[in-house]
DNA sequence: CGGCTTTGACCCGCGC
DNA sequence: GCGCGGGTCAAAGCCG
């Protein structure tokens, strides 16, 4: 089973593709009804002493003028499709030394990076989601002309004091008005406070996404490299918690922290945390992508109606979601909102079939343990054909849970993938997937910024204080181990 | 010797 | 202001 990931404009390339194929087979196999139906349509049209050869001969007319046209379509395509490969390459490349860059500058003088936010490490949150999605995109599908544009606009408000990118001036200049434009807006937002719509910012809060999953091992196997540099006994739990920085690449300010589940100890729950500035090998990049995915989720559901309340940083909001219509349309919009203002706005993504009737269950971890069995193809997780597996997202906005029907059908999607090497990447794939989607109909009702949360990594973004919960549980299986 | 883990100290935010 | 708890730092030790 391959996931679809193609961009939109591949999409629709593929749908013209795939229709004039359609046409082509019906020509084929339906030729001769098909030929009866033309011949009708066009007696229909024609005189009635139109002689039958003459119709006949209209219709091979039309036949051939289709078929041209159809090589015509198909040729653009493949011209289209050239540009857009051409584009993501260059796309990439321009990512890496951006990277490069940004990792000197950061060196230097971290003020360079100028943020809407104003504060640096919100706005590495605010980039968390970038990266990685951008190697989803990179892998799996091309971005748009909107993404591409939201992607320049991450990395132009990043390097407004650099001058390396020349060519990207006149997008900055775009950027700039586009601030201005929307600054009062935001700044009213930030002003109104929660009860109104607006945004609360409590400090230092950086956007968070914990992953549950089975491991045997001290920490799971997330493709990335990891330097332990602390461990805490928390309280209510005495395992202890253990801090890693990530040293795939130098500077890399992605941290996680890694605890035992105190209900389950064969349940490791990882939160990630940051924005990783490098590119991930690819079964981080799944599971990264998921992440981001998830927090991409929320940006697009976080000015929602729901209180974002005290988890929610203005600081680190991302302006160009700031101003998203609370009554936009989202398929995982749920009035059960899972909202603790205790803990800021703990958003839960489930990938378990325990999908918890208690909306204000956010931790669900000793009722998911018995029967929960995502087989998610993550390095870190184990697998085991025989169980069946759910994907729900939860949190404080949405609650998007595979139960009932759509349980069972989800259930037999994630159980045929899961037997599939690439697994990883399409899990990612389709949530990723489902948030274009949401943020596509977003932008529809909302211009302002066609933006989508694409970028990111490791999942954490500028949902700053919110917490995600990737909850992916298996029981019993191998690891499937993942081969960059 | 470099990289990693361990572990106590320290810092800081938050609640009382 | 004080205590608590979470998170980070950094020195010491371990390991390949």
């Amino acid at each position: 089973m391959e996931i679809d990931l193609s961009l939109k404009l591949d999409s629709q390339e593929e749908a013209k593709e795939d229709d004039h194929d359609q046409v082509q087979s019906q020509n084929q196999v339906h030729e001769h009804s098909r030929t009866e139906a033309d011949a009708e349509q066009v007696e229909d049209v024609a005189p009635v002493n139109v002689p039958l050869e003459e119709n006949l001969h209209t219709e091979e007319k039309q036949l051939s003028v289709l078929q041209t046209e159809m090589k015509r379509m198909k040729e653009e395509n493949k011209v289209l499709r050239k540009v857009v490969e051409q584009t993501l390459k260059d796309y990439y490349d321009l990512q890496t030394k951006f990277g490069v860059i940004r990792d000197s500058n950061q060196n230097k003088d971290p003020k360079n990076f100028l943020s809407l936010h104003g504060d640096d490490s919100e706005s590495q949150a605010t980039e968390a989601v970038a990266p990685n999605m951008f190697d989803m995109n990179y892998t799996k599908k091309p971005p748009s002309r909107s993404e591409e544009r939201e992607s320049q606009l991450g990395l132009s408000l990043r390097l407004q004091s650099d001058s390396v990118h020349q060519e990207r001036e006149e997008d900055q200049e775009e950027i700039k008005e586009d601030t201005a434009r929307f600054a009062p807006i935001i700044q009213s937002k930030l002003q109104r406070g929660p009860e109104l719509g607006g945004i609360t910012s409590p400090p230092n809060r950086k956007a968070r996404v914990s992953v549950r999953a089975r491991c045997d091992a001290a920490t799971m196997n997330d493709g990335c490299q990891w330097r332990k540099y602390g461990q805490k006994i928390a309280k209510g739990n005495p395992c202890p918690r253990a801090y890693y920085r990530c040293t795939v690449a130098p500077g890399c300010p992605v941290r996680k922290q890694v605890q035992r589940c105190l209900e389950d100890m064969s349940i490791l729950i990882t939160t990630y945390e940051g924005t990783h500035n490098h590119s991930l090998p690819v079964g981080a990049t799944a599971m990264a992508s998921t992440a981001s995915a998830a927090a991409s989720f929320m940006l697009l559901d976080s000015s929602s109606h729901i209180p974002l309340g005290s988890g929610t940083n203005s600081s680190s909001f991302p302006y160009h979601y700031a101003n998203i219509s609370p009554y936009s349309p989202s398929p995982f919009r749920n009035p059960n909102s899972i909202l603790d203002p205790s803990k800021g706005n703990n958003f839960v993504l489930d990938l378990t079939n325990n999908v918890s009737s208690n909306p204000q269950q956010l931790f669900p971890m000793a009722s998911s343990s018995s029967n929960s069995s995502s087989q998610l193809g993550f390095p870190w997780m184990q697998s085991n054909p025989s169980h069946h597996n759910d994907v729900h997202f939860r949190g404080p906005t949405q609650v998007v849970a595979a139960d009932g029907n759509n349980s069972k059908l989800l259930a037999e999607n994630v159980t045929a993938i899961a037997s599939d090497p690439k697994f990883r990447v399409a899990v990612a794939a389709a949530i990723s997937s489902l948030i274009n989607k949401e943020s596509q109909t977003s932008h529809l009702h909302h211009h302002h910024h066609p933006t989508v949360p694409k970028d990111g990594e490791n999942g954490s973004s500028s949902t700053a204080g919110k917490n995600w919960i990737l909850e992916s549980l298996s029981t019993g299986g191998n690891n499937v181990r993942h081969s960059p």
